[in-house]
DNA sequence: GTGCTATAATAGTCAAAGAAAGTCAAAGTT
DNA sequence: AACTTTGACTTTCTTTGACTATTATAGCAC
């Protein structure tokens, strides 16, 4: 249904075993069935470097996109993200790191699920939309410092 | 009968099985013969947080509207708790909820301090004093339905 | 062989189109 | 008056494609 989310899932899983991956954009793009800079929006959107993402990549022939993960010890992790994150997030980009934290045991499923409904633009409703977004970060971020 | 109570037995239908649905608000549009936005009024006004709904949604390809009823042993009395709970509610007051939540044992310490910091006006902050006591209790709403 | 050039093979960018859902207020009903 | 229905307009997120940039390599001149 969502074709990034399964990109997404698909590159994570290779990513797994060595905390890196090298992509072949092209190659991908044709086993999704997508154009080749639909791989460029999943990265863009997914694997982004506040949550310890580095996407390198070369053009040309026998170009490829490598993305690796920081692999530091879970405390450092968890600093080096709170210091990276934005003064805002989109209800969206909350899932991201959501999904990460979940991935790497940071938090349980209760937990990332009582977060995302704290932050949810539902919850959030009444808040103008010109500052829901950093509202949104603050919360977040206090949450994730107080975990 | 109105068409707004056809659809909402309708949904209420569905939540049944799995205590929740996934919709897809165009979809459901159409097989009622209406306009996309009387789905939003039908939640609105029936699968509402003082009833115990909880609702999520997404917009954008692959979008959806999920709505969802706790059923935890203790739903009464949390359902019970969300009707009286004012639509507006101060830090001091959540603290007060959350002690008889304990007590209850309906959460734990670890939950109790998420909410508690999730609703501080520390994390609030940015919000004008005016609406933070308004938004602390929808989130606080959301939540416990969430519990 | 060395250096240059053209070409093919990649990847990147950005904006438009598409696919949902949300909001709000006017019009219609009861 | 309260509730419901409708529709125009907005917001969010995804997909697509035209255009651009970079790199490797094969071929050519010397």
């Amino acid at each position: 249904m969502k074709l990034s989310d399964i990109i997404e899932a698909y590159i994570k899983d290779l990513i797994e075993d060595e905390n890196s991956v090298e992509l072949k954009r092209n190659e991908l793009a044709d086993k999704f069935n997508c154009v080749p800079s639909q791989i460029n929006y999943v990265i863009s959107t997914r694997f982004i470097p506040e949550l310890g993402f580095y996407v390198e990549s070369r053009r040309g022939g026998g170009g490829y996109i490598k993305i690796s993960k920081s692999s530091l010890p879970r405390q450092d992790y968890i600093n080096d993200i709170i210091e990276k994150i934005d003064n805002k997030m989109s209800q969206s980009v909350v899932d991201v790191y959501l999904k990460e934290f979940l991935r790497y045991n940071i938090l349980d499923e209760k937990i990332a699920n009582l977060i995302r409904v704290a932050l949810s633009d539902k919850s959030l409703a009444k808040v103008n939309l010109a500052d829901r977004d950093y509202i949104r970060a603050d919360i977040f971020k206090n949450l994730i410092i107080n975990l």
